[in-house]
DNA sequence: CAGTTATGAATGACCATTCACTCTTATATC
DNA sequence: GATATAAGAGTGAATGGTCATTCATAACTG
């Protein structure tokens, strides 16, 4: 029964996300995220079960206030144009502002594990709730169209995204992800809305 | 100096496609492909370098063969339109054909490792090539605006065409993906395609 | 019989996890 | 207020299991 907050915790974590980041989840020893953290290797498990735990917490941990945040963004907005417009923003605002924490969630989540899975499904769940709704609601408005598989858009909405996303923490980071922001839009919103 | 060709070749590299899809890459044992491929576990190592290797080998006699049918189909056919159509559909039907292929190169492949990346990026690399021509041969067409960024155009098709096998892959591969070729061509078509 | 191909038991490196112990802080007793 | 007792948090060296890889040996082949 690990205590699963309070300052090691998040002490642990963020070493994780650095560590997991620069050298890859199989390739990082506990023992170095434990010297990150400042902390003994023992300690670690004071905190979390095993060393997949750390990764699914770190993920559900950040994933769940990713999409909290979204959820406030959104409720402030009107109209399906604006709202795919801060979804896709705030997607790339966050992942961009957060280099080792998109590595973590683009690269080293993928590894299949019915464990890792398991965790991490909750939180990206939700996620594509968010995704699905905004969609449906461009439907409601009469901009999207209503015979357009609302599940098929949500992936590919995703897919996209994501796949910029990994692009860019895959090479130098050269580049604002921000940036991408209004020609994506752009594209997704021609993809989805009826021709006027 | 491995051979990298012939029959226990093929063998083994069949017999990792089914571990991997099925265990997950770091969870197969070499000797359990050498078990499925009816060899031992030396004899693996008289035909590749390491582990690492069986699985880069993997990716790039699958997705050498991917890109070369794929070029031949588009000889075979005219106009962005149909071109789009054609990369779409391919796309999903070699890897809806192949699960356990699929599983491989939508997952497993993922993880970063510097060299495995290298191993990939050249034949993954002349898919994407492909893919920006298609899409360019659409802007000459007049078809495509001019003023989209084909690299971005062909970053988020990928995605969105990765995200939808990865989701079938996921579940239990209960639809056939091809079937999906028609609705996301036309979302992709209206996507790149200034509005009539 | 030389050369090539194949074998699979043995090796050794690696690393997640444990646990016997220490250190700190809180509470109780006189 | 001084001392004793207990509980919790933290430590890190030692453990044990897991494989990738090797290599001495055998089995073909021409």
């Amino acid at each position: 029964m690990p205590i699963k907050k309070g300052e090691k915790y998040i002490q642990i974590l963020d070493a994780a996300v650095k560590e997991f980041a620069e050298n890859g989840y199989h390739r990082t020893q506990v023992a170095r995220i434990a010297k990150e953290a400042g902390v003994a290797d023992g300690t670690i498990y004071l905190y979390f079960e095993s060393k997949e735990d750390i990764l699914v917490s770190l993920f559900t941990e950040k994933m769940g206030d990713f999409v909290d945040k979204l959820k406030q963004k959104l409720a402030n907005v009107n109209g399906f144009r604006e709202e795919l417009r801060t979804l896709i923003t705030h997607h790339l605002e966050v992942l961009g502002a957060n280099p080792a924490q998109a590595m973590v969630t683009q690269i080293e989540l993928r590894q299949i594990d019915p464990w890792i899975n398991q965790g991490i499904s909750g939180p990206l769940k939700s996620y594509f709730k968010v995704i699905e709704e905004v969609i449906r609601s461009g439907q409601d408005e009469g901009l999207v169209c209503k015979s357009l598989d609302v599940r098929l858009a949500r992936k590919m909405l995703f897919g996209a995204l994501d796949e910029v996303v990994t692009c860019w923490v895959m090479t130098d980071k050269k580049y604002e992800l921000v940036s991408l922001a209004d020609p994506i839009f752009e594209i997704l919103e021609s993809a989805f809305c009826k021709n006027k």
